[in-house]
RNA sequence: GGCCUGUUGGUGAAGUGGUUUAACACAUAGCCCUCUCAAGGCUACAUUCAUGGGUUCAAACCCCAUACAGGUCACCA
C-alpha cells in the first residue's frame, strides 16, 4: 500500500525532491528578541492599493514595528487572472508614499530582500508541492477528477435537500477512489485537483482565539477543500498560507475579517503538519454611506476616495492620513495623540484589543480635519517645499509662481501661522492655492468679486476712493484700523460696533461692512485671514492697483 | 439554507453589573471674542445604549428570543 501511495505521489508531484523537513531547515526559526512579532501584508498584484488594504498593511507595519519584529511584502499571485503588469511596483509605490518600506519582501517586479523567499507566490511552486506531497505519502491528500459541472450537480442536490454545502463526506467521490483508480485516471491523462482528506468532525467544535475580538467557536472543519488547483497547480489561499506563514515565520496574521470563516480550514492545516500556529488578528471592513444613505464596503471602482492615489493626487499629506489610519485602526488613539499633540506616531503603541470589530465608517471630513490640524503646526518654509513638490506634478502654473517669488510666497504662507493660535485653514496642498491665489498677480486673472453687505457699485467705488485718497496707512495695525474707523465717521457708517448694535438705524452700515468691501475688493473674497496684513504685504502700489482693478471691474 | 460576526447620538467611538445624571473627538447650532474669516472660549446636541423578555437590590454591560446589517459556504484572494 505504501508503495502505491508512492506511486500516486509521484505521478502526482513527478520531480520533487525536497521534503517537508529539508525546507524546515532551510527556513529556520529567525532570531528575534522575546516577543517581537512577525507580521506581513499580502496582497495580489493588482496594480494598486485600496483604503482598506493600506490600513491592514499599516496596521501589520506598526505591530511589527512597536516590537523590532518584521514587517514583510509577500506577493500573492496565484490567480493568474488577477495579476497585472508591473502590479508590483503599483503596490510598492502606494506603500512608499505612506513611508511603509518592508523589511523583506519584493522590491520591484523581479527582485527581492530577505533570507526567507521566494517573496512570491509563483515562484514557491515547488515548496507547496513538496507540502502537498508528503500530505499524498500520508494518505492526507488525493487528486479529485471532479470537473465543475459536477461539483455543480453535487451542489444543487445539496441546495434541494437542504443538506450542508460543500465537498465532504459521501459527497467527496474521489475521496472514496482507490489508490489504484486514481493511477489509472492520471495515466491516462485526467485533469485532477489535489484535495485535502479532511480529518475534521463536523460536530466537534474549536475555538479561534482572535487577538482582537476574543474567542470565536466553530465546528471543525471536514471539507474536503482543493489545495492545488489543476491548470496551473498552484496552491489555493488556504494552502500558500499554510505553507508560507510557516516557513516565513509569521507570528500574527492580520487580515480581513472575511477570513473568519476559513479559519478552521486554517486550524486544521497546521494541526496536520504539527506547526506552531499563529495569532490571528481580524480586520473589520472599511465602510462607506453612499447616496442612499445605506451602509457599503468602501468600493475601489466607485469610490475615488477607496484608491491610495486619490490622496496624492489631493495633496493630503500622508502624515494627515497615517494620523487618520491610526485613529480608525485603534480607538484610544485619538485622546492619546490629543494629550501627546507633538509626539511621533512611533511612540504610541499598536494595540490589538482596541481593533474595532464592527465595520469602520470611512469618515473624509475627519481626515480633512486631521489634515488641517497637521497644516497649521507647519513651518511656512515647509509648506513652501512640500507644495513645490505636489504642484510641479499637479498644478504647473502654480508651480512656475512659486518658483519665481519663494521669499514672496513664503511670506504669504507665514500669515498668522505659528504662535498659539495658529490659522487653521489649509486641507491640502490642492486647496492652498484657494486661500491664496489673490495674493498673486498672476494667478489673480479674472476675479468673482463676492459682494455681500455692500453692494452698490457707486458706494463701493465712494468707499475706495475715499480710502486710497485719505486713509490708506500701513504703518502700523492700530494705526491702519483708526483710519479705517475715521473714514467710517466720515461716510456715516458705524465705526464702533456696539453703538451700531445699539441703533443700527443711525448708520449706512458699520465697520464691518466697510472693512468688508476692502477686502473683497483686494481679493475678491469675504473670508481671509488678517486684511492689514495682507495690505501690509502686498504693498501702497499693489493695493492701489487692486481698488482700481475692482472699481474698472 | 448552514455556520460566523456585528448593532451605543449625524459620524468615529469610551464603557463589560453600582461615583456614567453614557467620556472624548469630528460634524452641526447658538453665544462671546473679532475688521472679516479661521482658530479659540463657553453652551446645546443619545432620559438612553437595535427590539422584546428574563436574571439581579442594581444592566449599555449577564442570559434568551427577534429584527436588521455584514461575512462565508469557489480550482478568488
Amino acid at each position: 500500500m505504501n508503495d502505491k501511495l508512492k506511486e500516486l505521489a509521484e505521478l502526482m508531484f513527478p520531480g520533487i525532491e525536497k521534503s517537508v523537513e529539508d525546507y524546515e531547515k532551510m527556513y529556520p526559526e529567525r532570531k528575534l528578541e522575546e516577543g517581537a512579532r512577525v507580521t506581513r501584508f499580502a496582497p495580489s498584484p493588482t496594480g494598486f492599493v485600496h483604503m482598506g488594504s493600506l490600513l491592514s498593511a499599516f496596521e501589520d507595519y506598526k505591530a511589527a514595528k512597536d516590537t523590532n519584529g518584521v514587517f514583510y511584502l509577500r506577493i500573492e499571485d496565484t490567480d493568474s487572472k488577477r495579476t497585472v503588469e508591473n502590479g508590483i511596483v503599483g503596490i510598492l509605490n502606494d506603500l512608499k508614499n505612506f513611508d511603509i518600506i518592508p523589511d523583506e519582501g519584493m522590491i520591484d517586479e523581479e527582485h527581492s530582500i530577505g533570507e526567507y523567499g521566494p517573496y512570491i507566490q509563483s515562484e514557491r511552486k515547488e515548496i507547496y508541492h513538496a507540502f502537498a506531497k508528503d500530505l499524498v505519502l500520508r494518505g492526507l491528500a488525493y487528486p479529485c477528477f471532479c470537473s465543475a459541472e459536477e461539483l455543480d450537480e453535487i451542489r444543487e442536490i445539496q441546495e434541494l435537500n437542504k443538506e450542508r454545502i460543500g465537498y465532504y463526506g459521501s459527497f467527496a467521490k474521489c475521496r472514496s477512489l482507490s489508490v489504484d483508480e486514481a493511477i489509472e485516471k492520471i495515466k491516462n491523462g485526467e485533469e485532477f485537483t489535489v484535495r485535502l482528506k479532511s480529518p475534521g468532525d463536523f460536530n466537534k467544535k474549536i475555538t479561534l482565539h482572535d487577538e482582537a475580538r476574543g474567542d470565536i467557536e466553530f465546528p471543525e472543519n471536514d471539507l474536503d477543500i482543493v489545495i492545488i488547483k489543476s491548470t496551473d497547480k498552484l496552491p489555493t489561499y488556504h494552502f500558500a498560507h499554510l505553507v508560507d506563514d510557516h516557513l516565513m515565520h509569521t507570528t500574527h496574521i492580520m487580515r480581513g475579517e472575511e477570513w473568519i470563516a476559513s479559519f478552521p480550514i486554517h486550524d486544521q492545516l497546521f494541526e496536520i503538519f504539527n506547526f506552531e500556529k499563529p495569532k490571528y488578528v481580524h480586520l473589520g471592513v472599511v465602510m462607506k454611506i453612499d447616496e442612499e444613505g445605506t451602509r457599503r464596503k468602501l468600493s475601489k471602482r466607485k469610490d475615488k476616495e477607496a484608491s491610495v492615489e486619490f490622496y496624492h493626487k489631493e495633496g493630503i499629506p500622508k502624515e494627515a492620513v497615517k494620523l487618520y489610519l491610526m485613529t480608525i485602526a485603534n480607538s484610544n488613539f485619538e485622546e492619546w495623540f490629543l494629550e501627546n499633540p507633538d509626539s511621533d506616531l512611533s511612540e504610541f503603541k499598536f494595540d490589538f484589543k482596541k481593533i474595532s470589530a464592527s465595520g469602520t465608517l470611512f469618515d473624509v471630513e475627519k481626515l480633512l480635519n486631521i489634515s488641517k490640524n497637521y497644516f497649521s503646526k507647519l513651518t511656512a518654509n515647509e509648506i513652501y517645499d512640500n507644495l513645490l513638490v505636489w504642484t510641479k506634478e499637479f498644478d504647473e502654473e502654480f508651480y512656475n509662481v512659486l518658483v519665481n517669488n519663494k521669499e514672496y510666497a513664503i511670506s504669504v504662507f507665514n500669515i498668522e501661522r505659528g504662535g498659539v493660535k495658529p490659522r487653521k485653514d489649509y486641507t491640502s496642498y490642492r486647496s492652498i492655492r484657494n486661500f491664496v491665489f489673490y495674493m498673486f498677480d498672476d494667478l489673480f486673472v479674472s476675479p468673482d468679486y463676492g459682494w455681500n453687505k455692500i453692494t452698490d457699485k457707486e458706494e463701493i467705488k465712494n468707499i475706495l476712493n475715499t480710502y486710497v485718497d485719505k486713509y490708506m496707512d500701513f504703518t502700523d495695525q492700530e494705526i491702519w484700523f483708526n483710519k479705517i474707523k475715521e473714514m467710517c465717521d466720515e461716510l456715516g457708517y458705524a465705526s464702533n460696533m456696539k453703538e451700531y448694535k445699539k441703533n443700527p438705524e443711525l448708520f449706512k452700515g458699520n465697520v464691518a461692512d466697510v472693512s468688508g468691501v476692502l477686502r473683497i475688493a483686494l481679493t475678491s473674497l469675504s473670508n481671509t485671514p488678517d486684511l492689514f496684513l495682507l495690505m501690509k504685504l502686498l504693498g501702497e502700489v499693489k493695493v492701489k492697483e487692486r481698488f482700481l482693478k475692482c472699481i474698472n471691474n
